[in-house]
DNA sequence: GCCCTGCTGATACCGAATATCATCATTGCG
DNA sequence: CGCAATGATGATATTCGGTATCAGCAGGGC
């Protein structure tokens, strides 16, 4: 289903050059929670940090053909778990993936170049939490993803 | 803001009996669209509306053995392009889908019992709007869930 | 009733993701 | 430092949700 997928490379948007720093950033967390600094996993942390979009689990096997298939997936489900990347849903459905930068935040998603930027204050958290109640639910969290078209692909 | 109504699909959550008109209509509004009234699409549909929460695809095809997959795969993303049911995405990313009272509108899921309840008069359109032109975005649409618990979760 | 065409459904197929499991490598500890 | 425990890896098999195929069927306009 949903089978029209969204811009897949334009120009510009290039895999940026990963800052060894942001990965070390993100093994010492990891670290701290138990799990192991390994060569393969730096690669996929390393990988992920180098998109300059959301990303899927098979791109990031394809930017990687020296780790297996399993290890990135793996790799990729620990990041998710440990906050380290969220997940990006595109208006169509698809899950993507996305190094995060922390805290809470939702994302605009530019449907030309697929670009997504970080919307941060924004505060719908306290007309949603009125709105629940209101409705007789106790909130607990909510998914929110924003769609249109970045600056520079409204004026090229 | 605005206050938020709440349209509870059913006292509890077992499938309901499937409403003959409710389907009727269904039908109708895709005849006008150019599309058969067949059988097994008024079963996929009746076996939607009987369904008390968000649903699978697979569930359907469960709850209609004689109807082949395809068909119910096919039935279900009919519906979904033609606005007659909505996607909904659950906390963990999973994909489900419900029958639509048609109109734009978001949804409380309850992560206890399942339900789907539709709140209607939420207003988060312009405060994104206004988020979005912020970050020079200019902005389409979005996707909004909510999670928590109902209700008849809370105080049980 | 007839015919066109959309619809159906059994099957094959595909791709994404996970399970398996022998082997390897990291890290804590003596 | 070196060793053992165990978490991590990766080739492979497998599962699973969803789609493509295509011959035959049926809705509905005539």
């Amino acid at each position: 289903m949903a089978v029209a997928s969204v811009v897949r490379h334009t120009g510009h948007n290039h895999p940026r050059p990963p800052s060894a720093a942001v990965v070390d950033d993100i093994v010492r967390r990891l670290s701290r929670q138990g799990y192991r600094d390994t060569e393969p996993r730096r690669l996929v942390i390393s990988a992920a940090a180098a998109q300059g979009r959301p990303f899927t689990a098979e791109e990031l096997c394809a930017a990687l053909p020296c780790v297996g298939r399993a290890t990135v997936y793996r790799g990729l489900r620990l990041l998710v778990e440990t906050n380290q990347v969220c997940r990006v849903l595109l208006e169509d459905g698809e899950m993507r993936y996305q190094l995060s930068r922390g805290g809470h935040h939702h994302h605009l998603l530019c449907g030309a170049c697929g670009i997504a930027a970080d919307l941060e204050d924004c505060d719908v958290e306290g007309m949603l939490q009125n709105a629940a109640r209101a409705a007789g639910f106790q909130m607990n969290g909510h998914w929110l993803e924003v769609y249109g078209r970045c600056g520079d692909c409204v004026r090229p």
